[in-house]
DNA sequence: CCGGTCCAGTGGTCGGACCAATCGATCCCA
DNA sequence: TGGGATCGATTGGTCCGACCACTGGACCGG
């Protein structure tokens, strides 16, 4: 007579809400450690598969931070877990390498601009340290893709948008082809001289010419792959004809 | 001496990750079903628990459906699926909300600037159609908020960047609570008379007009909405006080 | 042709075992 | 005595095999 569930209630699903009403009752404050699972399955009363598969959708949406060898532990859900539909929407899209690519050059001159108005004293010495490592990098060594995408990524962090930062990195995993061809046929200097002036606006502050730079920057990016995948499907038909 | 690994790569985040290949392949479609449990894991070399983690991620995020004495559905996922697990964590963290309002603010005028660069014939009509159903609302009636999402929608699809729009799609349902907050406090002829403006931008292709405009609107909203948070939270404190 | 029954197959749960990482106490040596 | 290596207990991660709960469809009887 009453209402019959449509969706047959999973146990995980009763032991997630427990703990969130644990959760809410503040005896529970970021920092702090669970006890280990063995003994929350216990308590709870179910078997640690299903205490495990609460704590994973825990873990999933921000709440819980699980150390192996260590224990599990409570936070609160920042950016890192909002960026996850994203970050999933993007990775079972079909990839279509021209959109990808305008995307990235929708958001990143924007972050730089952001970053140039957030900087902080951390922010610069973050920024000066990746420009100090890429300076000390040589030509074309094959750490220039590394600091490359470090570089992006401090930036990412001095405009303090987590959301943004993970998915820029995302957009970045999916393009790393774009990097491994454009990155050698552009050379570490001119890559590194482009990331240089950069920085130096974004440390000056000036947020129109760090959105400025950063734009060019992603253009040249942009320009020199599709010329090296011109050039490369064109001196592959030349190479079938050579021997060797 | 290499890059130390900070996250321990699990198993079951792999699993996913040959999933969404496997997704993006376009060999999987909505209401297809997946092989059995045990097939699949057998099939990627996994126990069953580490599959099932797997799938218990993908189906958090809306994209596959397990039945009990069924099987396991694809599906893609609608804003709903999307936004569920991860609405609380919006609407109880300020912090979080203001990052999506924030990432949104950097994309879509970007959009509006795209959508004014590449207006055919069919977008003019798709624009036309929606301003002359958004003149004939009533005030503040409940399908402003649709037309607002739909209005948004038809702009992204102009700017003919499908993973934009998806990613827009996906903010939009993230931050629906934002927007039954701060519309109304906005009052649908405001919101009617900014969206008015954006289109006529990008119907006289003024892309920097439309980039423009598109900001303030955007602007606009974040303010109401930050506005009616802090009147919200304050009446709540008064109500407190008063009986009743 | 209809309805009920039964059964094979599927996801859900369980318990136990072992692996792997971490922390901290302990021990050893300079 | 101080510092560093070692080892063991603890904890999360993974695997396995068994069984439960539910579903859909085949089968059977009226």
């Amino acid at each position: 007579m009453s209402a019959k569930p449509l969706r047959q209630v999973k146990i995980a699903d009763q032991v997630v809400g427990e703990l969130q009403v644990w959760f809410r009752s503040g005896e529970l404050t970021a920092g702090m450690r669970l006890p280990p699972e063995r003994e929350l399955a216990a308590q709870f009363g179910v078997s640690r598969t299903s205490l495990r598969d609460a704590l994973r959708r825990l873990e999933l949406l921000g709440y819980l931070d699980a150390r192996q060898g260590d224990g599990t532990y409570v936070r609160v859900p920042d950016g890192d877990a909002l960026s996850q539909p994203f970050r999933n929407l993007v990775n079972t899209l079909p990839h279509n390498a021209a959109d990808l690519l305008e995307f990235r050059m929708l958001i990143e001159p924007e972050v730089a601009a952001l970053a140039a108005t957030r900087l902080t004293g951390e922010g610069r010495a973050a920024l000066l340290g990746s420009l100090k490592r890429q300076r000390a990098l040589p030509d074309n060594g094959p750490r220039l893709g590394h600091e490359d995408a470090l570089f992006h990524d401090v930036l990412a962090q001095v405009a303090g948008n987590m959301v943004v930062l993970r998915v820029l990195e995302t957009l970045r995993d999916l393009l790393r082809d774009v990097r491994t061809i454009s990155l050698p046929a552009a050379g570490s200097r001119r890559t590194v001289s482009e990331h240089e002036r950069i920085i130096q606006a974004v440390l000056a502050q000036d947020r129109d010419g760090a959105r400025q730079a950063m734009r060019e920057h992603l253009e040249d990016v942009t320009r020199t792959y599709q010329d090296a995948v011109w050039r490369r499907d064109h001196t592959d038909q030349l190479a079938l004809q050579r021997p060797g």
